[in-house]
DNA sequence: TCTGGGGTCCTAGGACCC
DNA sequence: TCTGGGGTCCTAGGACCC
């Protein structure tokens, strides 16, 4: 049995801790550049904004609903998630981190209510944390996520298909066959996790539209006319086990970092730095997780919305001597690339590093080579970067390449209503009047 | 009358997730 | 003026191997 656990619109519900006056009014957070919104709190969801539609739409759509939009706040939804992840470990004994805002917890062995159990926990996130959180429980996960959908609309919508009873949190496993039909006749095939637009047309053209159409069918023939994704969702929502637990996150196969700019950059030198910092903080994850790139892909391309404009899009990927996860070799050869895709006459929208081909960083292929430096003394040096940097502030010391002058680069990424890092900066705390 | 069988690796494209 | 970023998995087709 596991649940999966979910807050709510939860960028939103994090700025509204530090931000009471925000409650009860539309607000959305943006993407990167203030591009479109990532998160909606139920008001704004309630004018009819759709996740990622573009700012300047919906400025234009709504211009006096009293909408807020802020400036994404990762470095305070990281602090604010990690709060609610080590309180969401308490419901059961193994916790899988999936994302930002959810976590699955294996409920194996425990005794009780698991329903007032899970309904003390979410009271708990909620006091302690200030962020609202649903609760899913079910045999498997596709279907404790579906639970955790049924337990989020019987909360939000006045006059959607679900009992009250199962608001905020809903045990699919303790409903009688009858209500569970029900439940699942009521849920559209899209909500469930696996089916997309696309698949979920698919399914739809065929007649099935409902959960309870898509449970009924037989995975066999699923497998043959869709594919093995399909039929292990199918099988997942007949209540069989076909998805690992992950406890332990295993190790990313690529780690990137791709932007958009704030300006369009038609010159190479801004968009060396650019790929210069891509590169840095890509190989800075990859230490992180303890891994060495044996390749690097570098890709540049103009902005695909401006159709009058000429467009250009190319990528390289280049193999590295040896697989690495040293700054400078990767921000060497990340450097190289860009001067095999640059071509002049374009405007250039945006630029990507991804590290390829990724391998335990304890594996190494030693050389006989004696010109090339030891690989004991460049560990240290990246070593000594992220030892700085962590102690004095991200971007301390950094390579030259990557361009100085901070945000006032011309290239750097817009972002006109960020709020404070409340919980990680200490001149951002948050001040209480009487 | 009429061109094998079994396998790997790589790439591109499509679909999905948050 | 103006449209995000970071991932995963699967499939098909081509090149190549013996």
């Amino acid at each position: 049995m596991y649940a999966l656990l979910d807050g709510n619109n939860f960028y939103v519900s994090c700025e509204r801790v530090f931000r009471p006056s925000l409650r009860g009014r539309p607000v959305i957070v943006l993407s990167n550049n203030d591009g479109c919104a990532i998160a909606r709190s139920d008001e704004a969801k309630a004018l009819g904004i759709a996740m990622a539609e573009p700012w300047h739409l919906i400025r234009a759509k709504l211009p006096d609903a009293g909408v807020v939009a802020l400036s994404a706040n990762f470095t305070l939804y990281g602090d604010m998630s990690n709060r609610m992840m080590s309180l969401a470990a308490g419901l059961g004994p193994a916790q899988e981190i999936y994302s930002i805002d959810e976590c699955f917890v294996d409920l194996t062995g425990m005794p009780g209510d698991l329903v007032a159990r899970a309904d003390a926990l979410r009271r708990r996130v909620l006091q302690w944390t200030g962020v609202p959180c649903g609760i899913g429980i079910a045999p498997t996960k596709t279907l404790a996520k579906l639970a955790n959908h049924v337990a989020k609309e019987a909360h939000r919508k006045p006059g959607n298909p679900y009992p009250r009873a199962l608001e905020r949190v809903c045990n699919l496993a303790a409903l009688p066959a009858s209500e569970l039909d029900a439940v699942l006749q009521a849920t559209g095939v899209r909500n469930v996790w696996g089916i997309g637009p696309r698949l979920s047309e698919q399914l739809q053209a065929e007649g099935v539209h409902t959960v309870l159409d898509l449970v009924r069918l037989d995975p066999a023939t699923v497998r043959r006319r869709f594919s093995v994704v399909v039929e292990r969702t199918v099988r997942e929502l007949q209540g069989q086990d076909c998805l690992a637990f992950e406890d332990v996150p295993p190790a990313r196969k690529e780690v990137s970092t791709t932007r958009a700019f704030g300006v369009a950059v038609t010159t190479l030198p801004p968009l060396q730095e650019a790929v210069s910092e891509y590169a840095s903080r890509a190989a800075f994850k990859l230490r992180q997780q303890d891994s060495h790139a044996a390749q690097v892909l570098v890709f540049i391309h103009t902005n695909p919305f401006r159709r009058g404009e000429k467009q250009y899009a190319k990528s390289v990927t280049l193999r590295l001597r040896r697989p690495t996860a040293d700054t400078g070799a990767i921000v060497q050869l990340a450097l190289r690339g860009l001067r095999e895709v640059w071509r002049p006459g374009y405007k250039i929208h945006k630029a990507g590093v991804i590290l390829l081909d990724l391998c335990d960083a304890g594996i190494e292929q030693r050389e006989l080579d004696l010109e090339d430096e030891p690989a004991p003394r460049r560990r240290e040096l990246s070593a000594a970067l992220d030892r700085l940097n962590d102690r004095y502030g991200r971007g301390t010391l950094h390579a030259a390449s990557a361009g100085i002058g901070g945000d006032r680069r011309g290239w750097t990424m817009k972002q006109e209503w960020c709020t404070p890092h409340y919980t990680t900066d200490w001149e951002a705390l948050p001040e209480a009047r009487a």
